[in-house]
DNA sequence: TCAGCACCTGACCGATCGGTCAGGCATGCT
DNA sequence: AGCATGCCTGACCGATCGGTCAGGTGCTGA
């Protein structure tokens, strides 16, 4: 007969999302998620080396999809594809993980400090680049960056839209938003 | 003959503005504030009744010119105009206090929560609305709250691009992206 | 000369944080 | 039966936080 294994693991994993996504990381305490899932917070400690651990897993999905943007948009065939890669799949991902995304709640620039996720920063700034049809024209960067961060602070509160109805309405926001390509 | 008055109490509204900057609101403690000026913590809680009421300080100037582009939007004659106004206002506030938005980074939400912040809230929400023109699609809703979080979240970053070219581009990204109002 | 005030200090407070540790309990294998 | 292992607990740790407090210092006006 087998052993009724706890499922500690995956209910403090659901706790944590829960919470990130209400006071975000830094403002979530692992005294928290213990008093949420039922345990103690060494037991939260038994099952990720630290508090950073749980985020990391947490984010380990959309992660990886934006690694393989990243691969796509440096393997586009020029400027124009590159941008409309970039478009295309930022949207997607921000569309699919507007949940993970949104646990991050604007403290993307310090968790991107931490050492688990200095490599998004170079991802990050790729995309920019991408999305400003490789311009360094200050109007083409800034409508860049501008649209960027605004999608990826506000994805998240759309929970109630369906992703039939958010993915073409941010398309087509990126879409005027960001200058042609010369 | 005039007493020298230490200015301390400045100084400490510009240490704390440029680590709020540098790492945020609560990622800055008063203890590094009353290094950076060379007192005590205790001194900088003599001048300031307590770590917000810095926050307060630095925030004054530009919350007073919020509170006027509201009320302009309010007695705007219709939601085209209000949609104009709003525009125009806010690109205008992002620009001439980028600086003091940077403070935030991030933790608006967060610092809305505040009692010392609550009514920024409904201008907020009302900003949104003139954005979005009064719709209730929620593609343009969708833009309206990108395009504000998107430009609250960046124009800190700005500080090297010069007024004049910041603010026609970020106007034209505006237009661009805002639906017209039908 | 002296009281009073503005300014500032170091010591201290309670609370909270992430994280450690030794030990306990139940289960499954030998 | 006995041992190892997975899972978990409560007690504890050092660090840091915002904030308080009693007291000291030096200038000012009466």
């Amino acid at each position: 007969m087998a052993r009724v294994v706890p499922e500690t693991h995956g209910e403090i994993l659901a706790a944590a999302g829960r919470r990130f996504a209400l006071t975000g990381y830094r403002g979530t305490s692992l005294q928290e998620i213990a008093r949420d899932v039922g345990c103690s917070k060494a037991a939260v400690l038994y099952h990720f080396a630290n508090k950073e651990a749980i985020l990391t897993e947490l984010m380990a999905r959309p992660i990886a999809v934006l690694r393989e943007l990243d691969e796509r948009i440096v393997a586009a065939s020029g400027p124009a594809e590159a941008q409309r890669v970039a478009a295309e799949g930022f949207v997607d991902l921000a569309v699919r993980f507007r949940r993970e995304i949104a646990l991050l709640r604007g403290e993307f620039a310090e968790l991107l400090q931490e050492p688990a996720f200095v490599h998004i920063q170079q991802i990050s700034e790729r995309l920019i680049d991408a999305f400003a049809g490789h311009s360094e024209r200050p109007a083409a960067r800034i409508a860049a960056l501008v649209v960027l961060a605004g999608i990826a602070e506000t994805c998240g509160k759309f929970v109630d839209v369906p992703d039939g109805e958010l993915r073409p309405a941010l398309l087509a926001l990126v879409r005027r938003a960001l200058e042609p390509v010369d």
